[in-house]
DNA sequence: CTCTCTTGGTTGACACATCATCCATCCTGC
DNA sequence: GCAGGATGGATGATGTGTCAACCAAGAGAG
């Protein structure tokens, strides 16, 4: 039997951890909604539209297959689904049937989703670099980007299965 | 005329603040969902429950008025306003009357939500520890506190105000 | 005392995310 | 060639967040 579910004393968090927790969790609230706000404001796109457009955008054949999309933006397939439904309804993308595959489609930017991510990105960018890189050091970008990494490498470890 | 958004060249990220920059962004998006979906399977509740139940508990009076609440958490009102609704329908708080103010109400938390938060949070805590802690030195740690902190007070500036 | 302004809070419409379920097509073994 | 599983993707319900508009009660100014 394993006890960490209900083990006596949790293994709280000290003062530092406790600060840098919750600095981490309001920054990122903050930054997110600040982002999607003036996003919003200047190019009238949400930031999921912005991933998705940039993505599109990389890509030579200018068309990727939908799930191929959700697992490089990391999202997860139903979303990917939905949040494609509401861009093409407002014409940033396309659908294009798939010839080898009966059951596929492909997505493929449209001239306008052209234009607004074009439009976007130099303002994105400048907001970014006003609300974030401004404000840090070159050792702060170099530590937010290890960090960042080595947390993200922890997530990809999968929780050690906790058999009993 | 200010030029900052028609500008000729925007300034793009070089190489090391943009892998920062993905790299955070990838962290924060799939830190946040792994957070939320093991506290909702272990516990329950959502992050955004779980935020208002330790805050109510932290209280002395164990009550506290809608708005502030919203300032605390750095909420929007109606945000506040529909959540407590939602978590009001589940009996994790309640509302009462505020006899100084005909237009308040206090929000307090019920006995059941109490058992709901001293149940989620040693777990909580231990998801918190397992995905992130665990992996940071301390020096890490207090970088990333270090960073969370300026860039908070790069937020709290409000943009300059672009008049022309 | 009333007219306005502000404050505290709700409401409805909509965008967004997740989960579970469903459906069609492809693939594989026989 | 066909039964059964895997894959690509859509769908609907529900919870969550934002914006804008609204409403009721307090607070001042005259």
């Amino acid at each position: 039997m394993n006890d960490i579910d209900t083990a006596a004393e949790p293994r709280w968090l000290n003062d530092t951890e406790q600060h840098a927790w919750r600095s981490f969790l309001r920054m990122q609230a903050q930054l997110t909604t600040r982002l999607g706000r003036e996003l919003q404001a200047e190019s009238d796109l949400s930031i999921a539209d912005y991933d998705v457009l940039v993505h599109l955008t990389d890509l030579e054949g200018g068309r990727r297959r939908i799930l191929e999309l959700a697992r490089e933006l990391d999202w997860e397939k139903s979303r990917m689904s939905h949040h494609l439904a509401r861009m093409a309804k407002r014409g940033l993308i396309a659908r294009e049937e798939c010839e080898a595959d009966g059951r596929g489609a492909f997505i493929a930017i449209t001239p306008q989703g052209q234009a607004a991510i074009e439009a976007a990105a130099p303002r994105h960018v400048e907001t970014v670099r006003r609300l974030v890189f401004d404000a840090l050091t070159s050792e702060q970008v170099a530590a937010l980007g290890a960090v960042s990494d080595r947390i993200l490498e922890q997530l990809g470890t999968p929780a050690p299965s906790c058999e009993d």
